[in-house]
Parts: C-alpha cells; sequence; structure tokens
DNA sequence: CTCAGATGGTAATCCGGTTCTCCACACCGT
DNA sequence: ACGGTGTGGAGAACCGGATTACCATCTGAG
C-alpha cells in the first residue's frame, strides 16, 4: 500500500458532489464559510473511504469486495457511506479516477526523463503498459498495483459507459496525444492523431489487461506492443535509447 | 449382472462428458443406448436456453436479463435449466460462443469475396470492426447484434479469465492469423504474426466496442483502425479495391 | 441551552442467482 | 393394468450483497 490514509489533503474540489456550481452568491458564502469546518471533516471521511477502498482492491486483486468491508475497514458506517457516495459504482469511480491519476503523474515523470520525442513515446507505451499488466513483475509501486486490480472495473466501464471511462482517463489521454503529436511533428493532422492516440491507448491498455502471461515476459510483450504502435502511428519506429530485445 | 467385456466395440462418441474414458464398454453402451433418445431431446432442450437467451441478449442490448427470463422465455422451468447449464455464466458463455462463431463465418465469406491478401485483411478488419461497432448501422444480420450485444460479457471474461476468452474467440483469431500471414507473406517470423495478430484482433474489437459513437460514422473509424493496424502489422497499407476516404 | 443536521448501529428490504422439495406424468418390463 | 424409474414442472427457500429505513446520540452554531 502505498500511503493509505494518514492525513487526508483537504485538496479544496468539491468531489462529495453537490452544490457547486450556480446558487445566490452572499447566502452560497454565508453558508460556505458556516460549512467550511464541516467540509473539512466531510473530506477527511470520503477519503477514508477511499483509502480503504484502495486498499481492499490491490488485496483483492479486483473490485469483488462488499462495502460493509470498506465500512469496516474504514472505521466508519454504512449510513455515512450513503452519505458520501451514491453507491458502490460511485466509489469504485473515484478509486479508479485516483489510480489512474497517480499512474499518469507517474508516466510523466518518466516520461520526462527522456528527451527525444520519439523516445518519449516509446517510453510512455512500455511504461504503460507494464503498470497495466496482469503479471507479476514486482517492481512498480502501489499506484500500479491498483490500476492493474481496476481491470475488471474499467471494462465494465468500457461495456456500459464509455463516456465516462473516457473522462476518467482524460488525463492520460491528454499526455498520450502530447507525446504522440511531438513525436509525428506538428504537420500531421490533428483530427487523425487523435484518433490514433485513442487506439494506441487502448490496444495498449486492453491487451495489457488481458494477456495472460502464458509465454515471454512483460517487457518482450510491450516491445512487441512499440513496434506494432510506432507502425501504426506513423513515427520511425524504435530509435536510439535504451532497447534491449534480442534480433 | 457382471459380464465381463463382451467384444470390445468401438466405443465411439460419447460426447456429454463424463464416464468417457476407463468405463466398461458394454455397461457404457447400454447406458449410452437407453440415452440416445434420452440425448436429442436434451439438446433440443438446451438449444432452447440458448436460443432464449439469444433473443434476450439481442432485446436489451446487453446481458442484464434474470436467469427467471430465460427459463419464461424458452418455456422451460429453473430445474431444468440448472440441469443443462451449471450457472448463468456457463449460459452467457455458450451464447457468446455461439455468436463469435456465426460472425466468424459470416467475415470468412465476405474475405472470400476478395482475391488480394492485403485486400482481403482490410475486408476483415474493417468487416469485423462494424459488426462489432456500438452505433446503428441497421445492416447486419442478427448475429451480429448479439456480438455487439455481449460486448459487455466479454470484457468481464476478459478481466477475469482470458484464457477463456481465448478460446472462444479461437476460430476468430485463426481467420485472422491466417489472413495476416497471407499479406505479410510467408518470410515474416511466423511468432511475431501470431503476437501482432492478437494485438490487431483486441485493438480492432475493443476499440469498435468501447467508442462511442460521437464524432464521425463507423466506416470512417474502422478506416482509421485500419490504417493503424496495416501500418502497425507492416502491410503496405491499403492498396486497391474498395472505397477510400478522402485524403 | 436548544435544535438541526451528521453519525453510528442495525434491522429491514430488494434482487437475483442457486438449491431444494414435492409432485405429476410418461415410459417400460412384467 | 401395475409398480418402478426417471425426467421435468412449479415454486418455495436460501443466500449474498447492495441499498434503505429507523432510531438514538452527538456536536456545533445561534
Amino acid at each position: 500500500m502505498a500511503q493509505p490514509s494518514s492525513s487526508a489533503q483537504p485538496s479544496r474540489s468539491a468531489q462529495p458532489g453537490e452544490t457547486d456550481a450556480g446558487g445566490v452568491d452572499w447566502r452560497q458564502r454565508a453558508v460556505e464559510r458556516s460549512l467550511d469546518a464541516a467540509r473539512l471533516r466531510a473530506e477527511e471521511r470520503a477519503q477514508r473511504f477511499l483509502d480503504a477502498a484502495l486498499q481492499l482492491t490491490i488485496e483483492h486483486q479486483g473490485t469483488d469486495f462488499t462495502v460493509q468491508d470498506v465500512v469496516a475497514r474504514s472505521g466508519q458506517s454504512l449510513r455515512s457511506f450513503y452519505q458520501y457516495f451514491e453507491s458502490k459504482q460511485e466509489l469504485l469511480l473515484a478509486v479508479f479516477e485516483e489510480a489512474m491519476r497517480a499512474s499518469t503523474e507517474q508516466l510523466r515523470a518518466a516520461v520526462e526523463a527522456e528527451t527525444d520525442p520519439a523516445v518519449r513515446l516509446r517510453r510512455f507505451v512500455v511504461d504503460l503498459y507494464a503498470s497495466c499488466a496482469r503479471n507479476p513483475d514486482p517492481d512498480a509501486p502501489a499506484t500500479n498495483a491498483a490500476v492493474r486490480a481496476m481491470a475488471d472495473f474499467a471494462f465494465r466501464l468500457a461495456a456500459t459507459d464509455p463516456d465516462r471511462l473516457a473522462r476518467g482517463t482524460g488525463e492520460l489521454y491528454a499526455l498520450a496525444l502530447e507525446l504522440v503529436r511531438a513525436a509525428q511533428g506538428q504537420e500531421a493532422d490533428r483530427a487523425a492523431s487523435a484518433r490514433r492516440t485513442v487506439i494506441l491507448l487502448q490496444a495498449v491498455m486492453f491487451n495489457a489487461f488481458a494477456t495472460t502471461g502464458g509465454r515471454g515476459r512483460v517487457s518482450d510483450a510491450a516491445e512487441e506492443m512499440w513496434t506494432f504502435c510506432s507502425q501504426g502511428i506513423g513515427v520511425p519506429a524504435a530509435p536510439t535509447a535504451g532497447r534491449r530485445r534480442r534480433a
């Protein structure tokens, strides 16, 4: 587990999700002020549920834990749970978004260690693949474990509500698009870049999630994926930098 | 009654699947014979459940119907249901495999209308995409509707049991591999072809399933997919034949 | 101090899958 | 025709798990 609970970051945003937009200003401010203290407590509480769910997700390697488990783990009550989350689905969505956000940050950092655009993209693809892969390559921190474990949830989401999934992976997509554009050169058709970026992301993640590691190592599969994608996007294949497969 | 093995009759079929290996032949034959009639009825019954489930899957555009529904629709009883299928999951699996099989046949037929290997592959990708796409392009027969509607199930399967999914899509994979190899030319590395075929299939189907048709028509998306895949596989992009998009 | 709203604790409800019990009926050899 | 056997219909029962309802406390603001 990364850093469960501990101090809940009061991240401002009105996450629990209701009165946020619209409203009469002065009245609103008044209410808000009187609610400020409460908000802190509230966020702290919501965060506790989130942390508990995150732990459980990782432990179970999936989302098949009960709401009761979450409640127990968080040391709070069922009542409270439904006060902060409309349903289990919402909770999972929050966990998922959180995990994706963290994972995106991590990827961004890794990518910034490179300079050549093509190498950056390559790094992105390979790392993303590794962080989504099922197999046990005990190398990446907890956030990745979470992403991996959310696979079933992500799939369900893809089936029932693709748009929501898209929103959840928005930052990742933005990063990917940025890298793709850089690697292609700005002359490429923007719309086409966007579409191919989506394809690339989906291909990488789905393949990583769904591939049971029968044959070779994860890194080999990731290489294959990179080859496929680089060509698919129209980037000069793998340039320099740390490649290591045989052949 | 214990006649030790009379003349060893060729044991012949034993499909239903239990005592098949080491059983005592004569006894086995006796049982089988008495079961032969029953087998027909049994298959007929199982089929009725299957048909009902298929209908419901299409109607609901998903697998969120209850076992009760299936029972009612098939005009049989819950008891029977669990006599023929171990669980709802098994039923869905059967429906899925059936739908995939049918869809594969259809694709094979479509592909055989072309001659050039690259064009064939292109046709395969585009048609597969269309048959998996969410959007309403009311052109393909019912089997496709089923495949589309099984998307959520397929995803769940991908998450919980990728191997099983692989088995279910075995024929489709075989067809795809065949086409890919033909398009690449036989000199290509066989193992690499296999891996890329998997990537291709996953990419096409997942993208088609998960893409909500916001922007353009399905055919455009399919084109983009083909461009991506053909390059990814290392096939000379789109040769002649069929339509082309504006440059 | 008092009241409204937040919580805890817990029982109740709802759903749907799966199991179990009881019973009818058809078929079969005698 | 008769009892035995085996198949299958009707449902009730059981169960896990999400969601709600209810009631007693606690807490903070006015």
